[in-house]
DNA sequence: ACGAAAATCACCCGTTCGGGCGATTGCCCC
DNA sequence: GGGGCAATCGCCCGAACGGGTGATTTTCGT
C-alpha cells in the first residue's frame, strides 16, 4: 500500500502568510514611526522599505506561485479500488515500470518468478493489457504510477 | 555518458531580472520625486511603494525559486543528439512506450518486424537497456518521451 | 562521386514472456 | 465453518522477444 503524501499546510499556510504580511505591515508602521521621530532621510527609508518588501515578496512568490506540483501523485486510489488492484500487484507494476525483468522483480520481492507471473497475469486482466509495456502505459495513464 | 540538461537562459535571466530591478529603482525615484513635488501624504506613498515592491517581489520569486520546471517537454534534443538516436528510432521508442508489440509497430510504420527489431536493438545499445520496459523507463528519464 | 550513416530486411538461436490450469496457505467476514 | 480473496508456487506450451550476424538500398554531406 502506498501512502498519500502532501496534503498538509492548506490552512496553516494561509495563516503563516497572513501573519507574515501583518508582520510586514507592522514593520512598515514602525519604520514610518522611526522616520518621523528621527526625521531621517526619507530616501533611505523608502529604499529600505522597498527592499524589505521586495525580499518578502520574493519569499512569498517563491512558495505561493510555485508550479502546481507537477502531480501530487496519490496513486489514484479511486481507479485502483475500481479495478481491484492489490498491494502486491501495485508493487509489481512499479517494478515493471522501472524496467525490471520477472527474475529481477522476483528477487527484489523475495518470491518465485512464478508468483510474479501470476501477479502480472492478474494485472494484465485488470488493466486490459496484453504486454508489460502496455500495462505500464495504462497504469501511468490511470495515475497508478508516476 | 549522460548529458547535462538545463543550462540555458542563465545569462539572459540575470539580465532580465537586473533590468526589472533597475526599473523598480527608477520607479522608486520617480515616486519619490512626485511625492516631493506634490507633497502628498508620505504614509500613502510609502504604502504604495511597499505594495509595488511586494508585488514585484512576488513576481520575481515566482520565477526565480521555482521548482526545476515540470518539464515543458521538448523531446530533449541535447540528449537525443548526444546518444545519436535517429528519427526512426525515436518513433519506435514512442510506439514502445505506448505499449505496442513489435508486430503492431511494424504494421504502423509499414515495415517488416525485422526492421523494428533492428531499431530496437540499436535503441537498447544507445540507451543501455536490455528490455523494452527498460528502454521506455530510460527514455522517459531522459525526457525523450513524455 | 564517394563514403558514412540511416533504414531496410533476413535468418538463427536461446531466453523470456504470456496464457491456461491447478494447488496451497492464510486472513477476514458473516 | 464455509465462502471469498490475496498471496504464494508449480507446470506446460506457444508466441514474443533479445542477441548476433550479414546484406542491400537510400540518403546525405563533402
Amino acid at each position: 500500500m502506498r501512502i498519500g503524501v502532501e496534503q498538509i499546510g492548506g490552512w496553516r499556510r494561509i495563516l503563516i502568510y497572513g501573519a507574515l504580511f501583518a508582520l510586514g505591515v507592522l514593520l512598515l508602521e514602525w519604520i514610518d514611526y522611526q522616520r518621523l521621530v528621527r526625521s531621517r532621510s526619507s530616501d533611505i527609508w523608502l529604499f529600505l522599505v522597498a527592499l524589505g518588501f521586495l525580499v518578502l515578496g520574493i519569499y512569498l512568490g517563491g512558495r505561493l506561485l510555485r508550479a502546481p506540483a507537477p502531480r501530487p501523485f496519490d496513486g489514484n486510489p479511486q481507479a485502483r479500488a475500481q479495478l481491484g488492484i492489490s498491494d502486491r500487484e501495485l508493487t509489481v507494476l512499479e517494478a515493471l515500470a522501472a524496467g525490471k525483468s520477472n527474475r529481477q522483480i522476483a528477487d527484489a520481492l523475495h518470491v518465485s518468478p512464478n508468483t510474479v507471473k501470476t501477479h502480472l497475469a492478474n494485472l494484465y486482466a485488470k488493466l486490459e493489457a496484453e504486454r508489460r509495456t502496455d500495462a505500464v502505459a495504462r497504469g501511468r495513464a490511470l495515475g497508478l504510477i508516476p
